[in-house]
DNA sequence: CACCACCTAACGAACATTCATTTGCCTTGC
DNA sequence: GCAAGGCAAATGAATGTTCGTTAGGTGGTG
């Protein structure tokens, strides 16, 4: 009873996924799909309705992703009772593992919605705005319960979207890390800073409260962890060759 | 004596910049591109050698821009004898600006490179694989120095430039921030990171070498600047809607 | 069993449209 | 008079989509 559901049409949408995140929305020609089935481009129209039907299939799909993503986190995160601290770091993993296990979805999402028609964008870009909100309201509680600094929540909520979001850019599944390995590592940097070497110039920020909590200079802090340097790899190319 | 040079020529590279940053390459037609000047699309072939051209010559100059600016920053953080820290911020900040000042430009760079033919891309992913080597190079400095933390200098790298290169995706000129105000920010997190707040676990990292530096509680440290935190504005969406 | 009706999925050709690009002619300023 | 800049028209390929048709299967009816 297509168009809208059906083996056939899903197997049309898995490979419209690869041959958009490949070549392009607009550069994937319907023909292309259709041989890769085995298939007369017009027979896919037994199946969709028009082409961008199929896009809005795939970003929607993707922005679900998202949402789910973070919601489970908060639920996680809430559920152990833990600490904004790591309620974000939970974030970005769930974040960085939608990407890693959807790269071609998450590759269209983010290069093709624009080519929606006006009433689906503005679908997705709801759904976005709240994945955004979600994200930042971690930052503000973040703050509120005095765990974070008090820097600008916006500011903040966007560069943890800068790490989440970029990811899908040089991610390969070949690589050294894995996804959670990533986002320990991005949450750590982004939780406690690159400073802190041995020679750095100490007295760490404008710490306002005095010598709240525990002033003790321990180690084996929580936003420690995936730190296993990749052995060497000096010139390793940070980019995926398409 | 175009197609290479000329007043009308630089005129359909603007035009040209505009929409392909709006629509993308290949929804914006040379139709497109010659309305806005008032020509005949065939006209445009008295300029230009193709649309490809053009689109070469918008990402290239790109490119040039991005290595242009960091090679001022490195010579700036070096003829004034700055620390990895502050050559770091420099270096944001004039990454940043390159993306503020030219943000058609560096919106069809980042979006359009791939439609290159094999041998323009192969020079646009040779500069693009030299600036993000500067940018670690960058972080492998800070952490020899002893005054980064000695974190994986891919990843941090990594997180540098997603900060950076996803910048295009949300700046607005008529936002509250400046793009320099907004490089010190990022930098400021990415350097001290968001914990510190009053209510922190405290316990600031593996702080190796105990006592070395000044280990007072001055502020004011270099990595705070710009946190003119925005009045208000909780639901200020963070994205434009084009 | 035979027959008819109906359905889905597919084909292959054609649709109108759009695209980047080429060609031939005209104008205008030097 | 000549070259550069522009126009109008045309070229050929490619686009998404529609169309008429067909093959194969299913279910009901005589």
């Amino acid at each position: 009873m297509p168009p809208s559901a059906g083996r056939r049409r899903s197997e049309i949408v898995a490979a419209a996924r690869e041959l958009f995140s490949e070549k392009g929305y607009h550069s994937a020609s319907m023909r292309d799909i259709a041989e890769r089935l085995g298939l007369q481009a017009g027979t896919l129209y037994v199946h969709i309705r028009s082409k961008e039907d199929v896009l809005f299939e795939i970003v929607d799909q993707a922005a679900d992703r998202f949402l789910e993503a973070v919601r489970q986190a908060r639920a996680e995160a809430e559920s152990r009772g833990a600490g904004p601290e790591e309620a974000l770091r939970l974030a970005m993993r769930s974040h960085l593992r939608v990407v890693a296990e959807n790269l071609d979805t998450a590759t269209v999402f983010f290069h093709e919605w624009k080519f929606l028609d006006d009433d689906r964008r503005a679908l997705i870009l709801a759904k976005r705005d709240a994945y955004e909100s979600a994200i930042r309201d971690l930052i503000i509680q973040g703050i509120e319960s005095g765990v974070f600094r008090p820097v600008d929540p916006r500011l903040a909520g966007l560069a943890v979207l800068s790490l989440c979001n970029w990811f899908y850019q040089w991610y390969s599944p070949a690589g050294p890390q894995s996804a959670e390995d990533i986002a320990d590592a991005f949450a750590d940097l982004l939780l406690a800073g690159l400073l802190g070497g041995p020679q750095a110039a100490a007295s760490d920020e404008a710490r306002d409260g005095g010598g709240t909590g525990s002033p003790t200079g321990g180690r084996g802090r929580t936003a420690r962890r995936g730190q296993r340097r990749s052995a060497g790899g000096s010139g390793t190319s940070s980019t995926v060759v398409q």
